[in-house]
DNA sequence: TGAGCATATAACTATATCGTTATACTATCA
DNA sequence: TGATAGTATAACGATATAGTTATATGCTCA
């Protein structure tokens, strides 16, 4: 893999390290919503929900689509779970090895 | 997934999130390597290395062993191959995706 | 024991980014 | 046209982290 390669398989991940934003996709994958309701479901603040959404948009995880002046997102990427589940896995790994030292 | 669990997979897409250390447990794909050799194959300082290879283990993604003055790290997580295979995936869809739009 | 090599850590600077507050923009509707 | 609702952006302070330089630690061997 070329260093430049490397440098864009970073950033998605980098996407991807924020708590707020998975929560956010978490949310968006029983399917589209407004702003107002991503706010409201991740309890956070809307200025802040509006940037995280830019940036996971920039890098094509998430599309919008305005009707009237609500914007809905939703999932363009559905390999973010696919993604999730591989992490989730190896950490579920880790965890029982450690519980399997104390055991 | 409780904001706890959501809270462990951000912290190790954060990890992954350094081309650096992209580049590093790619070269610990060839094998296990002295931090040294590391140094030389990323092209880095050997505090810098050290650094982010002790990152890398704490997260559970390299393993070390000490050989006399000399340690060796090696990936002791495969999983990360899987995750980078999807996000390279993800990326060439998306690439093929805009290339279309101009092609 | 003392020199030298390999690695780790400390201290620092520079940069990036999160969350907040205030405000701008845009569409709807009375 | 004016008011309001939904969303986006700007500016700011606080925190985190990458990389560097200097130094400490630990092992080997003469």
């Amino acid at each position: 893999m070329s260093a430049e390669a490397v440098s864009l398989v970073a950033a998605r991940f980098k996407v991807l390290s924020e708590p707020l934003r998975l929560q956010i996709l978490q949310y968006l994958e029983n399917g589209e919503s407004s702003v107002t309701n991503v706010t409201k479901a991740v309890n956070s603040t809307q200025p802040n929900v509006s940037k995280h959404l830019k940036i996971l948009q920039d890098e094509g995880f998430v599309a919008k689509r305005q009707e009237g002046n609500t914007v809905f997102y939703k999932i363009a990427d559905e390999s973010i779970f696919e993604l999730c589940d591989v992490v989730c896995g190896s950490l579920k790994e880790r965890f029982s090895e450690r519980s399997a030292v104390f055991g």
